[in-house]
DNA sequence: TTGTAGGCGTTATCAT
DNA sequence: ATGATAACGCCTACAA
């Protein structure tokens, strides 16, 4: 394996200033800059990254956490587009990446996962999927150990971004346009995982809604899982006339027990995955594009490595209809 | 953080008995184990995956190579179940685990791709998705630089392995129940990616089946794509009295083709994807257990590290029937 | 502007 | 059985 000591010997360098130009630091001329760069590219050389993490405690190895759904199937293509683009992201930056799920830490203390991620030599993460009921995340954030980007969760603080739409406006412009484009005033609302940052968002939007559009609104916790959703339709979806769900799966859920019970009533999802191509009827949603989401997740913590506090990032969605022809393109 | 020198003053013995004890060394005696491990719990010590990676090339740190495929959308949950299934068994191990993506790696060459490797201080590599036309990564296995495990890909040599199912088998079976339950001999076969390496194998199992209950086979490839399979249904499906798909994707892609045609031809697919539940139809599919198999090519790693030769590991498969109620329990 | 040297946390090879 | 000590490849004061 080429090191730096090879670079250096071929330029005639001290090791150090080949250090020095591979991290652009000032004060190396451009000469020597030049014979460095030169011996790099003749010996291919690639800076090995486990070194310079070990040596340097700045250098940006990020860990992805997922929250990874186990019970809501289908769920996988939003963390395979979350991963996928922060890999990709991360590949620009030079990032590490190792990539963790929840079900991992059960059971674990906050330190314990503090000594894991420390044990990684890791510096930055992003949180997909976070919960208000996830305590020790929670915990780590506080700490500031590490600089942490959260996805569709507000916490900020000085080592803390957030990225997320606005699932407010969001929730209230789908549902409006599904309301607005059928008949009828009485509208279920089949509401995510109770504690869900998201899902009191979009409750408030729904109340407002309801109160602009002089709606009558019975709410309902569907904890983001399809088989509550059907039940919870089988239970009231009768009684109203619309049904809006906090998630394509749960709309999935709430369309199918529509069906079984044989009745018709408009229902709208949340997300654009292309699981809702597949269901077989037209329905409005909300897209989100998941890989652009992640992608700044990983700026933002490069940002945050650069010594920038943190901030609420806010990403643009779309409102849209799928169906299946536009899955199979 | 807490290093193995503050365990060693902790125990009151040197770094490197520590480190004899951390790693299972044989030549300490049972007291001054017991003494080191005692200092390690009362530090909370957890080794530094990173230090040790760079000190010794021995240790595990692995990559997954996935072949994620994003023209055939939905066909995430396999990637992801694959991906999980390799980073909970990893954990087991301490293993450190980097997952990586093919396209991050389009136009580069075998070299390169190896000092990256190199540069991350991996030593080995699962493979997930490789066909044969991918020929980069199969001059990295040749190479034999790191122990490789790919899966569904029947490579092996000194340091590569092959985690895999019957395919042919699979193949045979599945078909020949559909067709069993159902009437007529005409088969319309869509078989995977051309140069696939399971496709060459489902192939010549259909072909004995033809053989052996005398039918009459049409076979196409329809590239593992939903699309494919499609207009492959809109062009041959009519001619024939069953469909026998490569994928569940493809099945469910022939299926819609045929709902459209308003004609019906009993469909069978390849996976067991929780897919096939949206699709509304009852359907018979092998199921594959993706984490296992990708559990056990972390094993299989673990041995090849402990200088056992490539070996090829074949896993079981499931023969079923997948319906809505099995997706939502 | 360039080079020297110490250190990051381990592992591994020697002596002892 | 135990302990110094030199790598591993890189970063970074500090010195020249």
């Amino acid at each position: 394996m080429v090191s730096i000591k090879d670079v250096a010997k071929q330029a005639g360098v001290a090791i150090s200033t080949v250090s020095k130009v591979l991290n652009n630091y000032p004060n190396v001329s451009s000469q020597t800059r030049e014979r460095v760069q030169k011996a790099v590219e003749e010996l291919n050389f690639v800076p090995n990254s486990v070194a310079a993490a070990l040596s340097s405690k700045k250098v940006g190895r990020i860990a992805l956490l997922v929250n990874l759904n186990v019970s809501a199937q289908a769920i996988d293509e939003i963390d395979m587009r979350y991963i996928s683009g922060a890999l990709q992201k991360a590949m620009e930056y030079k990032f590490d990446v190792i990539t963790l799920f929840f079900f991992m830490f059960k059971d674990k203390t906050v330190d314990e996962l503090i000594r894991y991620l420390q044990s990684q030599s890791i510096t930055g993460i992003i949180i997909y999927g976070l919960s208000k009921e996830d305590l020790v995340i929670h915990q780590l954030i506080e700490k500031q150990i590490f600089k942490c980007v959260a996805i569709d969760a507000p916490l900020m603080n000085d080592s803390t971004s957030c990225i997320t739409i606005d699932h407010k406006t969001a929730q209230y412009e789908v549902a409006k346009k599904t309301i607005e484009e059928n008949t009828g005033n009485k509208v279920l609302y089949i509401a995510g995982k109770k504690n869900g940052y998201v899902t009191d968002d979009r409750i408030e939007a729904m109340k407002k809604l309801a109160g602009d559009m002089d709606l009558i609104l019975d709410i309902h916790y569907g904890e983001f899982s399809e088989k509550d959703s059907r039940n919870l339709t089988f239970k009231y979806g009768k009684k109203s006339n619309i049904v809006v769900c906090a998630s394509d799966l749960m709309a999935i859920g709430a369309m199918k027990a529509l069906q079984e019970m044989d009745i018709f009533r408009p229902v709208c999802g949340f997300d654009g995955t292309t699981l809702m191509g597949y269901v077989g009827q037209q329905m409005n949603t909300v897209r989100q594009d998941f890989e652009a989401l992640s992608a700044k997740a990983v700026e933002e913590l490069a940002n945050l490595f650069d010594g920038q506090k943190g901030q609420l990032v806010m990403m643009p969605h779309e409102l849209v209809q799928i169906n299946y022809t536009d899955i199979i393109v």
